[in-house]
DNA sequence: AGTTGTGTTGAAGA
DNA sequence: ATCTTCAACACAAC
């Protein structure tokens, strides 16, 4: 679920407590593969932390090799700052030292890769599905690294509204499609768009193609205010995501309309309805969002 | 107890 | 080019 005011949460966390820290050991039991070889960061210096879409930047420094180390959590994956007994056999299991009551919640366990920090603090990366993308890539290269197709960040002071019609306009596809497509707007996922919509009053169906620059306005509009306010709530923590010292975020309270089918419309009334739109599900107004 | 749906994304197929 | 389907994986809900 992590879309950008999740991932803007994870990274006003580590901000705060990973910077300047110089990573001791790394472990993961994920197969070789699933992730670059790390064993050469131990020695690194955590120098910053950054967010563009949906993916974490880590910027560290080495004597003589700088690196960025990009995440991507993708469903379930969310990082944790914590202590935990790191196992020397495949068949121990990794667990917190601490009876802390959020490191211990079952969406917090599926730690699957650890750094362990000067200070004795670990960054760890709790991941149920095991889908999250981990990509490391020399400083300076991250255009390389799978970010380069990334489009404008959806927070960006840059993206004015004249560049998001640009950006957003004359697309075919359903506007709901086109606020999720992280080539053409970096940061909005299922239940972002759903709310950005309704708070808009458009249908979720309707093409891009087809909306009036007022139509577009009012949408900017909302994507500023919904992900803003989503950001100072911490996100929603309606699945699996929780803030690195594993506690929710409080936006999923504040909803208007995502995950909400036949409850009525904080609008109108009506009773929400539900469809699929390109394999997502959509929750809109049938009344309200024309 | 088996089936279905889930927040994401990219690759493969039409 | 553009759209849809599916797979990656694990679990909860039905």
């Amino acid at each position: 679920m992590p879309e950008l005011p999740e991932v803007s949460t994870m990274v006003d966390d580590l901000r705060r407590s990973v910077i300047g820290k110089k990573i001791k050991s790394v472990w993961s039991d994920l197969p070789p593969g699933k992730l670059p070889r790390l064993t050469g960061l131990c020695g690194a210096t955590i120098k910053a932390v950054d967010r563009r879409g949906k993916n974490v930047l880590i910027y560290l420094e080495k004597t003589g090799q700088d690196s960025v180390l990009a995440v991507h959590p993708r469903m379930t994956g969310h990082f944790l700052i914590g202590r935990w007994r790191i196992p020397r056999s495949r068949k121990e299991k990794i667990k917190p030292l601490s009876a802390d009551v959020f490191l211990n919640e079952k969406t917090n366990s599926y730690i699957h890769l650890v750094f362990v920090l000067s200070g004795g603090e670990m960054l760890a990366l709790s991941d149920v599905r095991k889908f999250a993308k981990i990509n490391l890539a020399a400083a300076g290269e991250t255009e390389t690294g799978g970010l380069e197709k990334l489009g404008p960040d959806a927070l960006s002071p840059k993206l004015t509204l004249n560049k998001f019609v640009k950006a957003i306009g004359q697309r075919k596809k359903p506007i709901k499609s086109v606020l999720m497509d992280q080539k053409l707007l970096s940061g909005i996922g299922n239940i972002y768009s759903d709310e950005i919509l309704w708070t808009a009053e458009i249908d979720p169906r309707r093409s891009a193609e087809g909306l009036s620059s007022g139509e577009i306005k009012r949408i900017y509009s909302a994507m500023r205010l919904l992900l803003l306010r989503a950001v100072r709530l911490r996100g929603t923590s309606f699945s699996d995501f929780r803030d690195a010292r594993g506690r929710k975020g409080h936006y999923g309270d504040k909803r208007v309309v995502y995950g909400l089918f036949a409850y009525p419309c904080k609008r109108c009334g009506t009773p929400i309805a539900k469809t699929k739109i390109g394999g997502r599900t959509a929750s809109f107004c049938p009344n309200c969002q024309k």
